[in-house]
Formats: structure tokens, sequence, C-alpha cells
DNA sequence: AGCACGCCGACT
DNA sequence: GTCGGCGTGCTC
């Protein structure tokens, strides 16, 4: 019987982030083990610290006197092997602790669900159903997920029809199918989607095509203790340990840390959205924890969507994902058309007359979707006269003024740009580009007189509407309800107005948000994209995201930003953020941008005195940038002397945040 | 974070 | 001679 348990301490502290040897206790021998939690003693008597036990042995190579383990919390074995190596792994990868990855994987526990588990325990019995995936080259998907290979999918557009008479997107019905096939050859999938909309599609899919049994839906929307309850249905039975069952479980980006022993299906869908990415320490992005997880347990993995990110691009360019597309191609009708030749019938001319045209004939037939911008966009600097976004001359970051007559600066490196000038037409002077969406459902419900208009927005957004004819759905993007049927004509209306959003990857936003609209539509029917033209509205067009997609990878490769490379951002106090930066001496990093201070974005008192600084480094010495910076990290926390007595209640503002890939900084 | 260990001022 | 200041270091 094992005598020492190697447990991680559940603390914050960087410097506590790795694994503490405790004998023991001959009363606990059969209750210790591996992903039990415990209660062990820290420092001497008196204090106990909660802790997990990763794993138990004979041996310790610590080299003093082993204190014992105090309690076994529960029998529940929370920290499945499998989860451990990859919190380990992403943290070592964002220069983070083990421990803040686990609070994403591990719910907070609940005495009373855990109880009735360890009773009930969790389902055995799953069948394995075989289903066909449909859409694709017949067998390739099925032959991929046994092999564990990677792919990048193009999801079919248009709806479907569950057999329940639920619509949803034809994409949640593919990866319902596939994770099918995977318990079908005895492994669990993991489905992770962007939001709870996404969710709610994939759950019906999974109704249609998955036994009851085998699906579990980590959802973040739900209590804790029903999020405590599925994640515990995902464990191996606790009567029964040695027993595999494979499941199907879905969620949002932390579902890719789920405890599934056996895995052999993740997939992404659309894993270009934002909500992909953590804002919680370790910011690890989900797409990264997908491809860790891949490499460590061999399970396939599927990055599904309408519109390829960037990211999988460069992957695909590397051979490291297969491109996969549906058999036969299905493509949307899309018909760009310019902003020119308004309607003025009363909608506040904001209606070209070709897509006035369009949806009043389509009115007759069905739903038509009109897809607006959404207000409170943060305001920019552009060309007072083309209208081009202004940029760092030095860096190309975006250009913003801290106060309104200030002289603008770089969001990135800090440069002041006083003689900037226009890189399209050479002009000289900017203006600031803010704007509200306003009352466009009025505007439009006066524009086509006799018809019901339906808005789907950010505070009500609607899931589904009926399809019925004569009715006008205006949403804002990212909230499109699905219609029955799908709908019988889509309007981009706002394209021009989201594409002057700030950002460097605006143009992949804007083609996201654009073809998921467009994926709604019926078969055949047509979708307008008003106003938009060049690359864009080609790729679009022409159904082809993965062009638009490399050429952004290679405007990045020019510029020398991420993807093309990584990045860091380091942020802090002045003093912390160089000595974060000195710990980079000799590790082979491209260069530093900064520091220069916070980019001001609306009154934070609390950034105050803060810089950051970028990082850029080649994928290659990513190991070396995080371990270097984690050093800093560690140092910070324990050589420099606290802050002066007197601080107030709550956490104290870090002084030292470092985030790898960290999105904001595009 | 806590808490102990450690080397210099004012106290019974 | 000691009690105790909080600077520095460690936590199995």
């Amino acid at each position: 019987m094992a005598s020492v348990a190697r447990v991680l301490i559940d603390t914050p502290l960087p410097q506590l982030d790795r694994l503490f040897d405790y004998a023991i206790p001959p009363a606990l021998a059969d209750q210790v083990v591996p992903g039990v939690r415990v209660t062990a003693p820290l420092r001497a008597e008196g204090r106990l610290a909660d802790g997990l036990v990763v794993e138990v042995g004979d041996t310790s190579a610590f080299a003093g006197a082993l204190a014992p383990l105090e309690s076994v919390v529960s029998a529940a074995r929370v920290l499945a092997p499998e989860v451990w190596a990859l919190a380990r792994r992403v943290a070592d990868r964002q220069a983070g602790s083990a421990n803040d990855v686990l609070r994403l994987a591990i719910p907070r526990r609940s005495v009373a669900v855990e109880r009735k588990w360890l009773v009930q325990g969790s389902a055995r019995e799953v069948p394995r159903v075989a289903h066909p995936i449909t859409g694709y080259e017949s067998g390739l998907i099925e032959s991929a997920i046994a092999g564990g290979d990677r792919l990048a999918l193009h999801s079919l557009p248009g709806v479907a029809r569950l057999p329940d008479g639920t619509w949803v997107g034809r994409w949640a019905l593919t990866l319902a199918q596939a994770a099918v096939r995977a318990v079908a050859d005895g492994s669990s999938a993991i489905l992770a989607v962007p939001d709870y909309r996404d969710q709610e599609q994939l759950e019906a899919a999974l109704r249609a095509v998955a036994p009851p049994a085998a699906v579990a839906s980590l959802d973040a929307r739900r209590t804790n203790a029903q999020r405590y309850a599925a994640f515990l249905s995902c464990l191996p039975d606790p009567n029964r340990p040695d027993e595999h069952t494979p499941r199907i479980i879905l969620g949002n980006r932390s579902v890719v840390y789920a405890p599934a022993a056996k895995l052999g299906l993740i997939a992404l869908y659309d894993d270009g959205d934002p909500l992909f990415a953590e804002p919680l320490a370790p910011y690890a992005h989900a797409r990264d924890v997908a491809l860790l997880r891949q490499q460590q347990q061999g399970a396939a993995v599927i990055f599904a969507g309408h519109t390829r990110s960037v990211e999988v691009q460069r992957l695909v360019e590397l051979g490291y994902l297969s491109d996969v597309a549906p058999v036969p191609l299905v493509t949307p009708k899309v018909v760009p058309t310019a902003a020119q030749q308004r309607q003025q019938a009363g909608d506040g001319g904001r209606v070209p007359s070709a897509a006035f045209r369009t949806a009043t004939e389509a009115l007759l037939a069905g739903p038509v979707l009109v897809q607006v911008a959404r207000p409170g966009y943060v305001s920019l600097l552009a060309c007072r006269r083309c209208g081009q976004a202004a940029r760092c001359t030095t860096c190309a970051g975006p250009l913003q003024l801290a106060s309104s007559h200030a002289v603008p600066g770089c969001a990135w490196c800090g440069k002041l740009a006083g003689d900037w000038s226009c890189s399209e037409c050479n002009n000289t002077t900017y203006r600031m580009v803010t704007r509200g969406s306003g009352r466009t459902a009025e505007e439009l419900g006066r524009a086509f007189p006799g018809t019901r208009v339906i808005v789907s927005d950010g505070d009500r957004p609607l899931t589904h509407v009926d399809g019925e004819p004569r009715t006008l759905i205006v949403a804002t993007r990212g909230t499109e309800p699905i219609a029955a049927g799908g709908y019988a004509a889509i309007i981009l209306l706002d394209g021009e107005r989201m594409l002057q959003r700030e950002s460097l990857h605006v143009g992949d936003d804007c083609l996201r948000w654009w073809s998921n609209a467009a994926a709604l539509a019926a078969q055949g029917a047509p979708t307008v994209l008003v106003g938009v033209g060049g690359p864009l509205a080609q790729a679009l067009t022409l159904w082809q995201q993965q062009s638009y997609a490399a050429a952004q990878l290679r405007d990045r490769r020019t510029l020398g930003f991420p993807p093309a490379l990584r990045v860091a951002s380091v942020t802090g106090k002045p003093a912390s953020v160089h000595a974060a930066l000195d710990a980079l001496d000799g590790v082979p990093i491209r260069d530093v941008l900064g520091p220069a201070p916070l980019p001001a974005e609306g009154p934070r008192p609390l950034d105050e005195g803060l810089v950051r600084a970028i990082v850029r480094f080649d994928y290659a010495h990513g190991d070396a940038v995080a371990t270097a910076l984690r050093g800093a990290i560690v140092r910070q926390a324990t050589g420099g002397r606290r802050p002066p007595a007197g601080r107030k209640r709550g956490r104290p503002a870090p002084t030292l945040r470092i985030k790898l890939d960290d999105p904001e900084i595009l």
C-alpha cells in the first residue's frame, strides 16, 4: 500500500504551484487515491490547506521528514489523471498556475450533490448506436475519428429539421453525428461551442441522434450544484472506477477540460468566436487547450465552422490540420450590393433598392432576416477624407486619443503620432468615429408596411422564429434566431459600420458574422451583402472564407503579428514590467514593443501608472519564454517585498500580469 | 499569504 | 543582559 501522496495545494500563490509530498497515515491508506480532495498541514502545525492528490507512491525526493495528510475530504476522484496532465501543460505554456486551470476544470464542491452521486453513481449503460455522418465524403470523418486525426471542417450551411420538430443549424447535426460515432467506437467526445445559443442547438441535435444517457451538458448558465452534478456524471462510476463509459460532453470554452478518460474526439464549433478566449488566468484559448489535449490523449480534433480562423488556417497550411469540405459542396447564394441607390421610402435611407426588392419579394414566401450592427462601439481614429483606420507608422498598431485634444498615440508601442498621414490617401486630418445603431426596427417597419417586425438583440435575444411569411426579423449580429425552414432572404445591412470597428481582425469578425447569418438561409434563398466590396465580399460571395483567412495570414506574416508568431503581453507597474523583461535576457525572442502606458479605455483609475509591454517570439521558443516569465512572476511574489501596510480589503491588484497570445493586443 | 527565523534598539 | 522590531525565506 502506498505510503506517500503527491499533493497539489489549493492556493493562488505562484511559488506553491508544484507538488508536495505527504506521508499517508495508515488510517487513511485505503482512501488516499489519485484525484481525491484532501486537507494537509502546510508550514508546521496549525495551518491546514486543501489539496488534490495527484499521485501516490512509496518514495519521495524530498529530503526532510514528510508531514502526514490530515484528512480525506471525500471519496470522489475529481481530478482525473488526464486532466492533471492537461492542467500542468496548459499552465506551463501560459506562464500560469495549474490551480488556476483546475478552477476552470473542476466545479466547486457541493456536498449534497456529491453524496448523492457517490451512492447512485454515473450512468453505466450507453447504447452504441451507429449513425452515418452525412453531408461529407462517406466514411471520411468516421475514419478521422478512429485514427485520431486533426481536421479543419467546413460546416454545412443551412438549417435542419429534427424529428421532434425543432430546427437547428446544420452544423450542429454534423457535430452530434461525429460525437455519436466516437461513442460507437467506445470513446468519449467533447463538444465546445461559443455560447448557450449554440449549445441549445447542439443539445437538440444530440437528442435526435444520441442516447440520452450518453450526453452530459456542462452549462455555465446553470447553478453550481447542477454543474457539479453534470461534472460528476462524466467521471467513472464511483462504485466501478475501472469501467469506462463513453460520454458526449458539451459546453462552452471550459468544457475542453472536462474529465474524459478515453477521449476519442474533441470538437470546437466556430473557433474564431472571441468567447473561446478565456478571460481568467492563465488566459488559455480553448483552441490551444484542445490541441494540447489531443497531443496528450491522442483524440481526434475537429475545428468546425462556416469561416476559417487565421489560427486554424495557419495550421492547415502547416499540414497540421486537414481541410475537409462537404460533399457535395453546398454554398449559400450571396449577392453583394453597392451602398448607393438607397431606397428612400421612409426607412431613413438605409436599405439600397436592390436589397429592398429582394426583401419585398421574399417576404411573400417566408421570414426575412435583417442583420444590423450593434450600438456602442469603441471610438477610433480614421482618416477624415477616406475613412481608412489610422495606424502607427512604426508598428502598425491602432491610433487613439487619450483625451479629446491630445496628440494621437499608438495603443501598442505608445509612440506619439503628431505627424500622422493616411496610408491610403496621404490626408493628414483625422476624425473620431463613434456611432449607435438607433431605431432600425422602426425604420424598417415603416419601409415594409403590412409586415410583422420582430427584434432580436443582446438584451432580448431570440433563439427561434416560425416560418411565417410577412415577418421581418431585425437582429444584431450574433443574435440571429433560427427560422423554421430557413429565411427566405437575408439582408446584411450594416457591413460598412461593422468594418469600421478598430481591430486588426475586423475583417475576420465581419466575415464570421455574415457567414454565420448567411448559413441560416433556406436552400437557394438569397443573402444580400450591402455596401461592402473587395476581398471580404468576394470571400462571402464565393463562400471561400479560407481564401480570406489565407490572405489575412499573409498580412500577419508581413506585419509580424500573431498568429504568424506568438506574443506575450506583460502588464504591471513599470518596475515589475522591466524586471519581467530582464528575465527574458538570453531567451531568443524577436523583439519587445513598449513598455507603454496602458491604453485608456474609459475611466479606469485602478490602472493608473500601469504600463504594458508586448513581447514577440517564435513558436519554437514558447516554452522558454513562458518559463522565463513564470520565473519573473514567482520572484515578484517572493523576492520583492509586499506593499506597505494599510492596504484595503479585497484582492490586491496584481503587480504583474502576463498573458500569452493575448487577443486584446490586436 | 502566513509564519518563523534572524540580527539591531530601548527596557525591567 | 533580554524583549521585540519587521527584513528575508520557506511552505512536503
